[in-house]
DNA sequence: AACATATGCAACCGCGGTCCA
DNA sequence: TTGGACCGCGGTTGCATATGT
């Protein structure tokens, strides 16, 4: 069906409105209310489509309109109500009296997307990205691929890549828990410098680890924990640096975990820090919130859709380099 | 100090839904 | 039932300001 241009007809004033646009508006609307959108710019005497008159009423001149930043709780309204309802901008403004659509998507768009990104969410699922694992798996896939035509064997390291890449989710993992704490720990933009710092050494991890899997056939004996070489290979140990985190954690801050003691290199067994070769324990809300120095509460890392990574169980279980810990 | 680049946000655009003659 | 008029929504743009070099 036909619909009239509603902005381009009759030479009607675009762009940003004068303070006297302003008041004829806001006067009009005072005295009479809106009504009809279309005819209010003719009767209130503006130069204006209906449509942008709307548009600056309900988004600036309202009087309900709450202004300025918003607060931590308004954020995670935010971010709860977008994991649920997506961009439907106007249902989760309803919400958050005094914010309006466009308020909070300008503010979607240019912080919490954003942030989300850096911390290694999808900003549209609210799940970890798992782009990266991806390429992981297309990389061990395409090794098998090189011994079926190549008649080489390369099982130990395909074996090797699949190990490497359960460890790269391990760090993405962290890194998501160090996000969240940050996140939880504090507000405004503080906590992007620390997300960002978290960002920097663990892509650094993480680029190394791609660059080694890159770099096959491994020329290099494989080492284990303990720097031995071994025919069933262990990974060699993996440094995770504390300043991940807004407080290191060791067992001492994690006296209130319902874990074992641990600390970041631990490798015994429950310790969420252990090599692949090692069973993991179930990560619930409680140990996620210790696990990050108590700052995490349990309703944030839950509603943060922060989830311990998805095929650790069954590839570190099934992995016939990896024991038989079942 | 000057320029380049990044960021934040108000405003615009176009589409889909609803109302009503 | 049809189609024009209007409203509301989500995506995008463009400009002003902030920040970096």
């Amino acid at each position: 069906m036909g619909r009239s241009p509603c902005c381009d007809e009759n030479g009607l004033k675009k762009g940003p409105w004068t303070p006297e646009e302003d008041q004829k508006l806001v006067q009009y609307v005072q005295k009479h209310g809106h009504g009809s959108w279309r005819a209010l710019p003719r009767l209130a005497g503006l130069n204006r489509c209906g449509k942008s008159c709307r548009l600056r009423w309900t988004n600036y001149l309202r009087p309900d309109i709450k202004r300025g930043r918003f607060s931590p709780e308004e954020e995670q309204i935010i971010l709860n109500l977008h994991s649920v309802l997506g961009n439907k901008w106007s249902a989760i403004a309803s919400h958050l009296p005094g914010r309006t659509d466009n308020e909070i998507k300008n503010f979607w768009n240019t912080h919490l997307k954003k942030r989300l990104i850096q911390m290694g969410f999808d900003p549209m699922t609210h799940r970890p990205r798992t782009d990266f694992f991806d390429a992981l798996q297309q990389l061990i896939a395409l090794a098998k691929l090189g011994e079926l035509i190549g008649g080489r064997p390369l099982d130990d390291h395909a074996a090797r890549l699949q190990a490497e890449a359960a460890q790269a989710e391990q760090l993405q993992y962290l890194q998501q828990l160090a996000a969240a704490a940050a996140m939880a720990g504090s507000s405004g933009t503080d906590h992007l410098s620390t997300i960002n710092g978290a960002d920097l050494e663990t892509n650094s991890l993480l680029d190394s680890q791609m660059s080694s899997l890159l770099s096959f056939p491994s020329p290099t004996p494989l080492q284990d924990i303990n720097g031995q070489t071994s025919d069933n290979p262990l990974l060699p140990e993996l440094e995770i640096p504390c300043s991940m985190f807004d407080q290191p954690i060791s067992s001492e801050t994690n006296q209130s975990s319902n874990l074992t003691g641990f600390s970041l290199g631990d490798n015994s067994p429950g310790s969420p820090f252990m090599s692949p070769n090692s069973p993991l324990p179930p990560l619930t809300d409680v140990s996620i919130g210790s696990l990050v120095g108590g700052a995490c509460s349990p309703s944030i890392c839950g509603n943060s859709g922060i989830n311990p990574p998805s095929f650790w169980p069954d590839m570190l279980f099934d992995d016939p380099f990896m024991g038989d810990f079942a």
